[in-house]
DNA sequence: AGACAAGGAGACACCGGTGTCTATTCTTTG
DNA sequence: CAAAGAATAGACACCGGTGTCTCCTTGTCT
């Protein structure tokens, strides 16, 4: 309803009949200026709805109050979580989130272009984009703070929210293992890449634990898509031996899994258990519904804006720990 | 790899050996300048890597380069697409994305809020937004341009992308026709609103000008989500005479109609064809996958964002079309 | 050759805040 | 009660560009 009122701090010092640096300080919470003329100036301000112009504020403090948000995941949901934390953090600081999407083959350049280009203040990185060694380290040293939120915990410079999927996958695979299942098969992403390897390490960890050995022939690797899913899926349900359970490293290619069985007319959870990662909304949109694992991700890219905008640019500081939650769901039973 | 180089335009001038108001000239494109110099000062500029400050421009200018993407759809692969299309747009014209989730109540005072903090310099506003009269009525007038993209064929002054959903459902509504299906059902999202209201009258057309009649018991609304698909599909294919096709007004609650089909032993397509909207990733992963009407939702906003920087607010001005595709898959078959 | 028009380039104020330094006022203390 | 010190407020330059106005070239026409 109410219109811009176009108000410049000039015109509320002279309301106010202050200097405009009072009023400066009192838009900054700067010490300097007595409780009394605080609430006075206060008041003007209310009261003719003075908003101060994030442009000459950005110039006048090299700050933009804007932070950049890099992302170059192909889950629209996990992406919009992420979004979702940043913004509501974001917004509570004053500050708002300019999205990036990292498309082209050199991410650094890219990113630092973005970063000069958009003058944001910091940049959180979202993974995969935040696990690649050299994209880091070209972003190491620049002078805006970077946060990263990744599932690795290689040993940089940016200070990191961990997430941790490896214990995930493990209390995934102890679960099966103790409803009896012993041949157990896992789908991840492409081989050599950060979750694909994190998750598939926890699930080494949860079958050596019990034991047993997890066999070659029942480790697959897909590309996180539905069509792999379904095409590793099918290889894995086609030998002699057919697993009872199926790890996937994400929601997609259990969805996958779940047509080759209905193909192969093998029935979930009956015959086999599926499991996927990320809890994204098609894993209660299955039938059955699929057991998932659920990361904190609003609450981890909140947690990444506050971190930038303290700056948080002190080297190795921080790395903060986010545990994962799982749902459990009816795809997974005994064999 | 590069790092920030800090130039300032007062650098870059004396380095050329011209004013700062001729670089200036250069960087925007202005006239004014020959042939003979403009080159000279583009070669230093590139030479010294100068990249203008996006503060100062923006405090000069009272232009920020940023542009607002208001969304509160809760389709994540819809707001991303609007996301893709906006950003390449922008980026290409020298501008940013700010992001905005509306949640609150009063989306209006949000939003005029939002404007004024972020100093962007237009609006895009996205469905089911856009369809706000309300909110439309108070953005109509503010002194930043806003481009709507919605369904509607309202006449409202803002200048507005339009995609055709009711045509699109007609032509759905026609094949099924075609294929024999003589007990079409519907099952929209909530009541009253813009796209449900439209494509149900879309599929209302198509069945009268086939000299049939829509039957009420064959018309449900649900909100939109998976478990209100399953919900209204359990209550049509548990009458009577159950309907031989349906045609949901978005993906999930089709994906719900495969549940309550599968729990009742009707086979898709043989007994019951199904339809849906949005081509989302579910429905090339539903089994059989699902027919669906897909909007070139990217192109849309992109279109949007060259519109908000022309300054498109010549009152009424623009109503640009975009037509739907259907993707015929093998969830619709002859009765 | 002289006068005038048109285009090219520069000087300078200005956008609306913040940073720094100085002047004033109010306390506190010997 | 005077002097010293702290707290408060203001003056003014400055951030790095753009807008406006003026001045100087250069070319053209009579």
């Amino acid at each position: 309803m109410s219109k811009a009122t176009n108000m410049t701090i000039n015109e509320v010092a002279r309301l106010a009949g202050v200097s405009k640096k009072s009023v400066s300080r009192v838009l900054n919470d700067e010490a300097g200026v007595s409780e009394k003329t605080r609430a006075h100036i206060q008041q003007i301000m209310a009261s003719v709805g003075y908003v101060p112009d994030r442009r000459a504020r950005a110039l006048a403090s090299s700050k933009s109050l804007l932070l950049g948000l890099a992302y170059n995941n192909r889950n629209p949901n996990f992406v919009l979580e992420l979004l979702k934390g940043a913004q509501e953090a974001a917004n509570a600081a004053g500050y708002e989130i300019v999205m990036h999407t990292v498309s082209g083959d050199d991410a650094a350049d890219e990113l630092i272009r973005f970063m000069r280009r958009s003058a944001c203040d910091g940049l959180i990185l979202t993974p995969p984009l935040s696990e690649s060694a050299t994209l880091v380290a070209a972003l190491t040293g620049q002078d805006w703070p970077v946060v990263r939120i990744a599932g690795d915990n290689a040993d940089f410079e940016l200070p990191q929210i961990r997430y941790n999927d490896r214990t995930a996958a493990l209390t995934l695979a102890n679960q099966l293992l103790k409803l009896g299942h012993e041949s157990i098969a896992f789908i991840g992403g492409p081989m050599h890449a950060g979750p694909t390897m994190r998750r598939l390490a926890g699930v080494k960890d949860a079958v050596s634990l019990a034991g047993l050995e997890l066999e070659k022939r029942l480790v697959r690797y897909g590309d996180f898509t539905f069509d792999s899913g379904k095409e590793e899926g099918a290889v894995l349900l086609g030998q002699g031996r057919p697993p009872t359970a199926i790890i996937c490293a994400n929601d997609e290619m259990a969805a996958g899994v779940y047509h080759s069985a209905a193909e192969l007319g093998i029935s979930i959870p009956g015959q086999l258990s599926v499991t996927g990662f990320d809890d994204s909304p098609v894993a209660s949109q299955l039938w059955p519904p699929l057991t998932s694992v659920r990361q904190p991700v609003a609450d981890m890219t909140g947690l990444a804006v506050r971190m930038v905008i303290d700056g948080a640019q002190r080297a190795g500081s921080g790395v903060e720990q986010f545990d994962a939650q799982i749902m459990y769901r009816a795809s997974v039973s005994g064999p």
